[in-house]
DNA sequence: AACACCATTGCACACGTGTGCAATGATTGT
DNA sequence: ACAATCATTGCACACGTGTGCAATGGTGTT
C-alpha cells in the first residue's frame, strides 16, 4: 500500500491536485473553506508529504550531512547533539556519516552525500583524512569545518581558540609555581595539537621558562596513548611537576600511569586536560581542563551553514573561546626547586 | 547550476535517457560499447544519480531513521556507531534524530521520518516516551527497539540480557563474601531497571540473603543521581559493604560520594556498574561491571532490520548476553559480620 | 525467399509535488 | 449595464529516474 498522496486527497475533495498542494502549503490562492476541508481530509487520511518528491522540484532536501570520524568520540557526540538540536529548530534533518578514518569509507561517504543532494555539510573530524576534502570541494555545497582548518577558500569553519586557551591553562600551572612542565600531545592532532602546543610554549616563554625537549611527548589522543606517553615521561631521572595534556582522554591515561607509578595527583604531579568531557568531573581527582562548549559549537556550525544557505557567502571563520575549568588535579608543586 | 542528470548525458551520447539509465544500472539490455561510452561520459561529467528521483520511483529511500534520546549518551553513541557501520555496508544511510525526551520533539521526529519515507527505524531510547510509540506504530515501516521492550506486536527488539547479567554480577559480589549489598537503581530505567533489579534479587535469594528495603535506592541513571543516592545510603547507621549500581554513570557518582565520605573502594565498599563504558577502565579504581557490546548490538539491530526489509516478518526478540568484567572496584569485604 | 528470433533502442508513462499561466465566474466601480 | 478587477481553480509542465512495451534492424533457419 502506497502512502496517500495529494492526488488521493484531490479525488475525495473533488478538486485538482494543484489545489490540494496549495491548500496544504497555506497558499492564499485557495478558498478558505475548501482549504479547511482539504486539511481535514489530509489529516483524516494520515497524509504526509513526500520529501523526495518535493525536493525534486524545489531542488532542496532540507537535509545536511554531518561527517564525523566516529560518533563514539564524546567530543563528536557533543557537537552532533548541538548540530542536531539546532537543525531540528530550522526544519533540517541530519544525515550522519562516520568516516572511521578509513579512506575507502570517506569516499563512499562523500558519494552518498552527493547523491542525497544534501544542502550543506559539517565536518567534525579531528583527524581529517585530507584525502577526501578535495572530493567535497567539488560539490557545489556549503561546507563548515569544525575544529579543523583547511587552507582552501571553499570551507568555512568554527574553531576553539586553542592557542589562547592553552596559554591560559599553562599560565595557571605557572601561576601555581610550576617550572618543570611537560607537554603530552597527540601525534594525530595536526593543527589542533600544533596550536595547543603553541599556546603552551608562549606561556612558558612569557614566564621566562625554557622548554625542555625531553618534556615533550606524544600520545594518540586517547587514554592508551596518554598512558604510554606518561609512563615514558616518568622514566627519566628528573620528572616534571606538571603535565599539560592534549585532551581529557590523554589525561585519563596519564592519571592512570601516575597512579601506577605510585605517585599522587596533584601532590606529586599536576595534570591538566582539554575538552571538559563529562567524565572530567568524575576522575580522581577531578580534572583541571579547558571547556569546549561542544553543543554550542555544534549550534554555531549549523547556524553558519544556515547563513550560507541563505546566500550570504562571506567567508566565516569563527573562533570560540575556551573556558578554564580549575578542579582538583592541579596544585602548587610540593617542593621548591 | 543544476547537477548533471542522465538527460544531459543522453544528449551528449546521442541516445535516450532510458538507455543511459540502463547503462548506468548495468542492465544487459544495452550494447556493451555504448554502455562503456556512457559510463565514460558520466564519469567525466561528474554525474551522481539523484537519490530523491530514484526513490520516487523505487518507493525505497535506502535510508533508515535512528532515534536516540540524546547522542551525547555514550551508550547511545556506541550503538549508533555499530548501526552506522553496518548500514554503510548495506548501502543504507542513517538519518539521526534526537528526541531529547521532549514530547513535542518526539512527535516532530516521527513526522520527519514519515515524510522522509525511511525504510525502517531503530529506536534506542532507554527512557522512551511511550507517547510516540503509537505514532510510530501507524507508519507501515519495520521498527526495531534496542534495549527497550514494547508489548505490541509491531516492533522487534534487541536487548541485553539484563536479568542474567545482573544475577551473575550480584553473584560475584556474594561470592566475594558480601552479605550487605545495596541496589542503586534508576528511577527512569523502566523495564531495564526492573530487570536488573530482578537479577539482583534472584542472586540474593539464591544465596539465602534477605533484601533490606533501606538498601534499595534510586538515582537518575547519571552521576548526579548516583552521587545523591549513594550519599543517602551512607547516612544510615549500618552501611552496605557493596553497592550494585544500575549503570556505570550511576557508579561514577557513587564512587565520588564514597570518596567524599572518606571511605575507600573497594576496601570499605565494593562498587559495580553496568555497561562497561569506555571510562569504566579509567575510574579509580577501575570499575567492575557488565559489558554491553554496544557496537555489536547496533549491528544486530540493523541486521534485524535488513531481514525485515527483505520481507521476512517473523517476530524477532534477540537477547544479547552481557559479559562480566571484573576490575578493581570489587573485593572481599573488610571484616566478617 | 519467407520466416522466426534476437539484440538494441526509444517512447511513453509513472513516481509525488510545485507553480506559471490561462480560464472561469463573481464582484466592484462608474 | 458594461468593463475592469478579483478570487478561485485547473491545465500542463517540470523535477530526475526506472521500466513495460513496441519498434527497428539484423541474423539465422528452413
Amino acid at each position: 500500500m502506497r502512502p496517500t498522496s495529494i492526488k488521493d486527497i484531490a479525488r475525495l475533495a473533488n478538486v485538482s491536485h494543484s489545489t490540494v498542494s496549495r491548500a496544504l502549503r497555506d497558499s492564499p490562492l485557495v478558498n478558505h473553506e475548501t482549504a479547511a476541508e482539504i486539511r481535514r481530509l489530509a489529516d483524516k487520511m494520515g497524509y504526509r508529504l513526500s520529501a523526495a518528491a518535493r525536493s525534486l522540484v524545489t531542488q532542496r532536501t532540507d537535509t545536511i550531512g554531518v561527517v564525523v570520524t566516529t560518533i563514539a568520540d564524546p567530543f563528536a557526540a557533543g557537537v552532533v547533539e548541538g548540530i542536531e538540536e539546532a537543525a531540528n529548530e530550522h526544519g533540517l534533518s541530519v544525515l550522519l556519516a562516520n568516516s572511521n578514518a578509513d579512506p575507502e569509507r570517506e569516499l563512499r561517504v562523500v558519494r552518498t552525500l552527493e547523491e542525497r543532494r544534501v544542502d550543506g555539510i559539517i565536518v567534525t573530524a579531528s583527524r581529517v583524512g585530507a584525502l577526501y576534502i578535495p572530493e567535497l570541494e567539488r560539490m557545489q555545497v556549503p561546507i563548515v569545518l569544525l575544529n579543523n582548518q583547511h587552507p582552501g577558500e571553499f570551507a568555512h569553519s568554527v574553531m576553539i581558540a586553542n592557542t589562547e586557551a592553552s596559554e591560559a591553562l599553562a599560565g595557571h600551572l605557572i601561576g601555581l609555581g610550576h617550572r618543570q612542565i611537560a607537554y603530552l600531545g597527540d601525534r594525530f592532532g595536526r593543527e589542533s595539537d600544533a596550536e595547543r602546543f603553541e599556546g603552551f610554549r608562549r606561556a612558558l616563554t612569557a614566564a621566562g621558562l625554557k622548554l625542555e625537549k625531553r618534556f615533550v611527548v606524544h600520545g594518540d589522543g586517547r587514554p592508551e596513548g596518554g598512558h604510554e606517553a606518561m609512563a615514558r615521561l616518568l622514566e627519566g631521572p628528573r620528572r616534571p611537576t606538571a603535565v599539560f595534556c592534549y585532551n581529557d582522554m590523554s589525561a585519563l591515561g596519564a592519571l592512570l600511569a601516575i597512579r601506577e607509578a605510585g605517585l599522587r595527583v596533584p601532590a606529586d604531579i599536576s595534570v591538566t586536560g582539554f575538552d571538559d568531557l563529562y567524565l572530567a568531573q568524575y576522575t580522581e581527582p577531578p580534572l583541571t581542563t579547558v571547556r569546549q562548549p561542544m553543543r554550542r559549537m555544534g549550534r554555531l556550525a549549523l547556524e553558519t551553514l544556515i547563513q550560507l544557505l541563505a546566500g550570504d557567502r562571506t567567508k566565516r571563520n569563527l573562533k570560540v573561546p575556551g573556558e578554564l575549568i580549575i578542579r582538583g588535579s592541579t596544585a602548587a608543586p610540593q617542593r621548591k626547586l
